[in-house]
DNA sequence: AAGCTTACATACCGGTCGGTATGCCCGTCA
DNA sequence: TGACGGGCATACCGACCGGTATGTAAGCTT
């Protein structure tokens, strides 16, 4: 195994586990374990525990750019682009049954508050998220979709909040069902997409999420 | 200190710990310590950590009912309830730069969904809350603040949903005034409030709220 | 080939975790 | 008045925590 490979295969596998539980419960030896390396690797590669989590949003973020890249692309009509990322939270977050919510979200109403650049490393992440957002609220509002124009930043972020309350209550109730019919939903309502337009387009968007492949 | 005293100490203290950081980083010796019992009383009363969570939930949620049917009380109209509401999240979750977040729901993200009595109990926790929401809802319809009718059970759980992941935001992003403007208009929004009754009432519950009170 | 650095592996640290076994104190009731 | 049990307090358990000290094998430099 390469050097940086190693270093990924940390990453990837902290990732993994956090995931699927939390932060707190998932100690360094088990990271280490299910990786198939040893704790002076891990101790070589990253200062602490907590620099690990500030590293694995950085490298999560990457992997999901390029989905989020393809989600957004100009290719695609704002409608699609919408409808695309509904797909992309659906699949990426919700279709395994063993996935639940934002790993990096939960976790970070797990570590505290207390250190000081995992709390940054989470609001650059949230930041970016609803960058994002604000791109595609510009994009819906300058191709007529939106009911009335107001605050595109606020908006960008009543999406990241709804988006996340969605995520963290499919961790509760994983009840597929519910949440695919109300993450669209509440949606169309916060962004004030006209009503001829809901339920409208199929998304374009279909590749397996990076996120889910990497893990595998 | 008398048998009930003991107990409610232990766990308004958990409460009040699990509130301030999270569920798997307070431990049980903290707990006592806080409270000033010893183990042995705590194990006296609660058979483990998980099971004290549960009874927390029930202990919390009794304690806000009381001002969740002031808020909700009759003799407010229905958009003073919405203000209420409001008033209510933002007072007793938000106002203290110490409280961040519903301690519950963030403690749920952490617990784990191993525990199937934590499970119910959150899960139990949330459907109440819902019911609120869709109460709400209904009373709103009916006196025609709403632009449309439409699955009220649903709305009640978008609410839920915006209202947690504003929370969860609000723990990572402490910024009070950017939440205050948030809050109102993705409920607004969500709701489907017509625009003329957007921001057109004072709430009419200027309380304390009891679970702050409490942890005094 | 000598010497230095990188990339780990192993063993182990002090401390804390949730949980328990035991016993004492004290009010209750026979 | 004495046996008894509820309501604790104390002492302690093994497991595990994040983190470190030390060793070493392989590669690069000179």
């Amino acid at each position: 195994m390469s050097v940086v490979e190693t270093k990924e295969k940390l990453l990837e596998t902290a990732l993994a586990l956090i995931w699927q539980s939390n932060y707190s419960v998932v100690g360094v030896n088990e990271i280490c374990k299910q990786a198939g390396v040893t704790k002076g690797a891990f101790y070589h590669h990253f200062e602490s525990k907590a620099s690990l989590f500030c590293e694995a949003t950085a490298y999560y973020w990457q992997v999901i750019k390029k989905d989020l890249d393809n989600i957004f692309s100009p290719v695609n009509s704002p409608l699609e682009q919408l409808e695309n990322l509904i797909q992309f939270l659906f699949r990426s977050k919700l279709s395994d049954n063993t996935v639940r919510g934002c790993p990096f979200f939960n976790a970070g109403a797990q570590i505290g508050t207390d250190d000081e650049k995992v709390l940054e490393a989470l609001k650059n992440l949230s930041q970016t998220a609803i960058t994002y957002n604000l791109a595609l609220i510009k994009a819906l509002d300058a191709g007529g979709y939106l009911e009335r124009s107001g605050d595109m930043e606020q908006q960008a972020r009543l999406v990241y909040h709804y988006i996340h309350g969605v995520m963290s209550y499919a961790y509760v109730q994983p009840d597929i069902n519910t949440i695919k019919k109300d993450l669209p939903e509440g949606l169309y309502r916060l962004l004030g997409v006209k009503r001829d337009y809901w339920f409208s387009t199929s998304p374009t968007w279909e590749a397996e999420p990076a996120i889910l492949k990497h893990q595998a």
